[in-house]
RNA sequence: AGGGCUAUCGCCAAGGGGUAAGGCACAGCACUUUGACUGCUGUAUUCGCUGGUUCGAAUCCAGCUAGCCCUGCCA
């Protein structure tokens, strides 16, 4: 039951293999590297889970670093939540949280070694004109005039960088590679320029930058990490990558392997797509339960296995990959079956009155709280003459194969009583407004109820005088099949999960229910006290997702 | 004058010369105090295409095709 899984590495777990036997690492460190501007989603778990995943099952160790190389479009506010984020997921960085600005001082120093070994230079061109220096795709691009400037000029320069002598823009240092090469990112790439601007932890400290380029693989080497993981897109930038630990000369070069990202199927997951939802109010904020960002995620119900699980069923590899939204809902499912208590509630409430039942009376009825799991033990539930049903467990004219309530049919009340329905009230406008039914005193349910007589539906109910009345949230995932998410512009199509809201019904003690409690309401599926709106007895449910039905009207 | 990467079922994904794992989804049957769950069964004569090498090719070679990424002083 177990083992009846993929017991196969992943090609960067094979990679590693290699790398130990060969003896070119002894040991496995990671990291995950976001850059603080904004918040994490599904893909992010991808490469947070992995990361930590490796360094956990070969032993090694794990970092978070904030990569905030660039004041422009950091900000302190993310750092919390992705810190908070990171640590749901279960990701362990110990002691070991970075931030590649604290290494500003190293890194001024590599590019000062570099300008002295002649590998790096100050170039006066404008924006403008190192683009156009650059070539384009086809064609290779012309030598910076200042290619050849001295080494002592360089660094003076340099220097005068740093002193805050140059406007911004006016200068910048760039690697000497080769402004020929088929690779962009190698024709001799800017590593350091000018921004005068107060940094999120440096403060005014320094008014130049290290680029990504330069500063990731330093930043990889200073922290000892051995395979730096990173997405498809970085793949041409490994060329450099290489070149920045080789003319550094860096004892134990770090190594880049890339994985390709995770998408999910007609789902909004584009950061600025988000950010956009978010802008313009189609969602409440990064927190949307609708959205795939971890603290929507969190806030709908999902739990931390789930994703982890998720993460692991997609597995790793280099092709552009979409994965359904059905997987991740088969996670949850899974994670939460055996773990919650599974209760009754009544989403669209119809309803029953028992006309043999005396009036006034009730009774405690014992139920078990998960048939699957003994320690959830077991309630006592409420019977009485007016109970709540779920409207589609009635039909005036059932089809063929409806096996619920319909006149003159007879189910089992879960945990009570077989009922036979005998009628129904209709108002002026044709709406049924209650269903009449009978029971029949010796089908009490119990564990050892036996009888002759096969009903061949049952149906959930609660007691209409104590049932707690709660806000649920309905999520359905299913945006336009036809349109996607996404229209020709790359705009938001839709919305990544549309809602309904619906007063509902559920068992007494559900008013107790705190912030986060999970629930298997039978037949309504998972959901979640959201901790947002909910208070004690008075709580809001997130659907955290549907179980499957096989009868369709 | 471009470069890099990818291509195995509707969706993920193993497999790296010996005759197509697994999961999700789907379908059928059985079971059932959730039409759920669970159990069982079924689902690629075929691995983007075309040639070649070989007793044997998804795996090796050649040539095509399609998709993704790259011309930020972003990461």
């Amino acid at each position: 039951m177990e083992n009846n899984e993929t017991v196969s590495k992943n090609f960067i777990e094979r990679e590693i293999d290699k790398d130990l036997k060969e003896g070119v690492y002894e040991t496995v460190h990671t990291r995950f590297p976001p850059e603080p501007n904004g918040y994490l989603h599904i893909g992010h778990a991808k490469s947070i889970i992995l990361n930590s995943g490796l360094a956990k099952e070969y032993g090694g160790k794990f970092n978070l670093r904030f990569d905030d190389t660039n004041p422009t479009k950091e900000k302190s506010e993310f750092v919390e939540s992705i810190k908070e984020d990171v640590a749901w997921l279960g990701a362990e960085w110990e002691d070991r949280l970075f931030f590649a600005s604290d290494y500003f001082d190293k890194m001024y120093d590599y590019a000062v070694f570099l300008i002295k070994k002649g590998k790096a230079y100050v170039s006066d061109l404008s924006a403008d004109e190192i683009r156009e220096y650059r070539g384009t795709l086809t064609e290779p691009g012309k030598d910076d005039p200042f290619r050849e400037r001295s080494m002592e000029e360089n660094l003076r320069m340099f220097i005068d960088m740093k002193e805050g002598k140059y406007e911004d823009g006016s200068h910048v240092l760039r690697a000497k590679i080769d402004m020929k090469s088929s690779n962009i990112n190698m024709r001799d790439p800017i590593i350091y320029r000018i921004a005068h601007l107060t940094h999120q932890n440096t403060g005014d400290k320094w008014c130049i930058y290290p680029m990504y380029d330069f500063a990731h693989p330093l930043e990889d080497a200073i922290e000892g990490i051995t395979h730096s993981i990173c997405t498809l897109e970085f793949e041409d930038h490994r060329p450099l990558y290489d070149w920045v630990v080789k003319e550094c000369e860096i004892e134990m070069p770090p190594r880049q392997i890339e994985f390709a990202k995770l998408y999910l199927n007609n789902v909004v997951t584009g950061k600025r797509y988000i950010k956009k939802l978010v802008e313009d109010g189609t969602v409440d904020g990064w927190d949307d339960p609708r959205l795939v960002s971890i603290a929507g995620l969190r806030r709908r119900g999902y739990t931390p296995e789930s994703i982890r699980r998720f993460v692991e069923l997609c597995g790793v590899s280099k092709s552009q990959s979409t994965a359904e939204m059905d997987m991740l809902e088969y996670c949850i499912r899974e994670d939460l079956k055996p773990k919650v208590k599974r209760l009754m509630a009544v989403i669209h409430p119809l309803k029953l009155i028992i006309d043999n039942y005396p009036e006034g009376q009730t009774e405690e009825l014992d139920a078990v709280n998960n048939p699957e799991n003994e320690e959830l033990g077991s309630r006592k539930v409420t019977f009485s003459r007016e109970l709540w049903i779920e409207e589609e467990d009635f039909m005036e004219e059932p089809p063929k194969k409806y096996f619920r309530l319909f006149p003159g049919n007879e189910v089992r009340l879960m945990n009570a009583y077989f009922v036979k329905c005998v009628g129904f009230d209709k108002d002026d406008s044709g709406k049924i407004t209650a269903v009449h039914c009978t029971y029949d005193p010796l089908t009490k349910q119990g564990p050892d109820f036996k009888s002759d007589r096969k009903v061949k539906g049952t149906i959930h109910w609660v007691n209409a005088q104590d049932a707690a009345k709660v806000r649920v949230r309905l999520y359905e995932n299913i945006v336009d099949e036809e349109k996607g998410v996404y229209d020709e512009e790359g705009n938001v199509n839709l919305n990544p999960a549309s809602l309904t809201e619906c007063d509902s019904y559920v068992e007494k003690e559900l008013k107790e229910a705190k912030a986060f409690d999970s629930f298997q309401f039978v037949r309504n599926g998972f959901f979640c006290t959201d901790y947002k709106d909910s208070k004690p007895g008075e709580p809001v449910f997130n659907r955290i997702v549907s179980l499957k039905s096989s009868f369709k009207l």
